[in-house]
DNA sequence: AAAGAGTATCTTGTGCACAACTATCTTGTA
DNA sequence: TACAAGATAGTTGTGCACAAGATACTCTTT
């Protein structure tokens, strides 16, 4: 039991430091942009959404108001994206990609072209493991 | 070939996400004692590593110094550790836990066994993700 | 003894994560 | 119409993540 309790506390950890590092591969390739990689993920979320709300891309990226707020006001003001109350709705804040923001899709390219061959796995190895985190992503939306 | 690309993006998004979500699992835990993940990683590591220097917490932990110093110092201020400049290496800090740091090691049993519970998972579950979770880390570590 | 390489730590600055609180607006209900 | 409930954003404050540069020390080599 006690055997369990590490291998959970372990886990855990696994995760934290795992993400960290899976974001320092795709430094060297934003960086040179200037994006990190939560403006790199709510970029990608918005060329596959089109414009939408920021709370669009919230759901999208798991990211709280409070960290897209000012990460969406840096995008704004290099440009890359537009930020517009919504005419229909006042609550709403319209985000739109510029053309600016259009044209660092090669980049979002390069970044997963460089993450696929820094991985290391099989394609079949990738969508196990993609499985697994998803069912317990899912578990833990969902405990029922 | 693209499509792989995408699961490479997901995978990675993946990892992210549920990173932040088990860091949250530990939040009603540990928010009572005033502790933060982080510090909860780095007083588990002392418990189990002994007296050691900022440096061996560094690697147990793979937080950075610029990360831990000021964590660090947190900790020290509330009277949970100590903080003393090796006489031996005058380059090195030694940190000790306190009675008071000792004295919280109920709290970070309860958080593992919150943690088991909230999982939902079976141990071999959970061995078989560790060891894809290891596997990855190792190769990032050595992409030899 | 003195210089240089390497190490350990600190400092500073930017950006993200999240909680708590506020302001504004829409909608359902009376 | 008026109002309460709920949703959408914004604001503020603390703490973590990480880079870049500075400081101080040890050890080896000369």
């Amino acid at each position: 039991m006690t055997e369990t309790r590490v291998l959970d506390d372990l886990l855990c950890f696994d995760l934290y430091s795992l993400s960290r590092m899976v974001t320092a591969l795709y430094r060297p390739v934003l960086e040179p942009h200037g994006l990190t990689y939560p403006q790199y993920l709510v970029l990608v979320s918005l060329t596959r959404l089109g414009t939408c709300s920021i709370g669009d891309i919230g759901r999208a990226t798991r990211l709280d108001h409070g960290t897209l707020t000012p990460l969406l006001r840096r995008l704004a003001d290099r440009g890359l994206l537009t930020l517009d109350r919504s005419a229909a709705d006042a609550r709403s804040v319209t985000v739109s990609l510029t053309p600016d923001g259009e044209a660092l899709r090669p980049v979002f390219h390069e970044a997963q072209c460089h993450l696929g061959e820094s991985l290391g796995m099989t394609e079949q190895q990738v969508r196990r493991l993609q499985t697994t985190l998803h069912q317990l992503a899912e578990h833990l939306d969902n405990p029922a």
